[in-house]
DNA sequence: AATAAAAGTTACTTAGAGGTAACTTTTTTG
DNA sequence: CAAAAAAGTTACCTCTAAGTAACTTTTATT
């Protein structure tokens, strides 16, 4: 039973995140699914509950996703800084829910308080404190040179975000992408690396 | 004739950038601008043609707009860079048709190529040039260690790019985002500058 | 001032999306 | 296995947004 739930709200992800709220259609989801439309108000009493227990299913599984993170050991060196950094990257750029939640939470943001944070939350905050985190560490170990952690976290992941969102506009273009966002890392790191 | 055409135009920004193309009716345009839906047909086929027309004019007035910037001298030194830098944000956050151009591409990406693009280049292309040739310039002079400008200028403006989406998420923020950002130029100044 | 074009109105059609009711099939479970 | 709960179907209702037609008012133009 929560499986064909689930299921709906995967669907429901698809569709509302390339068409948007008003854009996606109770057809669309039940079509992609195979069954009628009618079938949906079995799960789901209207088009805006279905929505609003999607937006919970985001954030659930976006924490737990986050929470996921947190088993990552905290870089402490601009070498697995790179490397875990890379890895995050790759895998955000790839992962299908990932990459909806994001179109989402992007096309959707200005819709209401609860979206809003949620886009703030997702695009700023967490990854900020992610590498404040990182770079609180590397300077302790005086790898990093003693400024600000948090502006560097934000200077550091800023450009890359940027760069992932650019992604999803021209995906065509991600090797291009890469490269800077390597550029970016390497530049950054010859910059605030201690000698 | 053309007066009532881009009032229509500049109603329909509005609208669209608050509620998207499929959100927004042609009632809300025509009721904002006290005439009926009915009217609006005597100067669009259809409300197609009209989103069309407007992203006409929106890339006319962007594009107008980056002009009128070219004749302001470009900064070749750091507190000239920072005193253009905030003057240029405060116009940006405070204009209404470039803020709903803003949102209206942030919002609208992913409808097609064109938006796309327009998305790409008003977000990232236009102000990363403008940026490198400043730091081209101050290369020049001297007073910017000598490193790629084209990604320092990236690196410059993409974390000011993110905070001023902050901004109209979260415009009660504002003050607190100006003060993050001049914290960010002021690190980015301290880092760059030669001595 | 006369008249033609532009801009507007009212009243309508049409299509399609959300939503419901009554019935059938499938699945669970005592 | 029987029955009840869950999941699905078909056929419908309703509402509303896009779009049109016929008519009126306003505005330019000679």
């Amino acid at each position: 039973m929560k499986t064909t739930k689930n299921e709906i709200l995967n669907t429901a992800l698809s569709v509302f995140s390339q068409k948007g709220y008003e854009g996606a259609l109770l057809r669309d989801i039940s079509d992609s699914l195979g069954i009628t439309k009618a079938a949906l108000y079995k799960h789901f009493k209207s088009k805006e509950a279905l929505w609003n227990t999607l937006i919970d299913y985001v954030e659930q599984y976006y924490s737990e996703h986050i929470n996921s993170l947190s088993n990552i050991p905290i870089p402490d060196n601009w070498d697995k800084l790179k490397e875990i950094s890379l890895k995050q990257i790759e895998f955000t750029l790839h992962d299908e829910t990932v990459k909806r939640v994001r179109k989402l939470l992007t096309i959707e943001q200005y819709r209401n308080e609860r979206m809003s944070a949620l886009a703030t939350k997702h695009f700023i905050t967490d990854i900020e404190s992610r590498f404040t985190k990182a770079f609180e560490k590397m300077i302790e170990k005086g790898v990093l040179k003693c400024t600000n952690p948090e502006l560097l976290a934000f200077q550091y992941t800023a450009p890359i975000t940027m760069l992932i969102h650019l992604c999803d506009r021209e995906s065509e273009k991600e090797a291009e992408i890469m490269k800077k966002i390597e550029a970016h890392i390497e530049q950054f790191t010859r910059e605030y690396k201690t000698k």
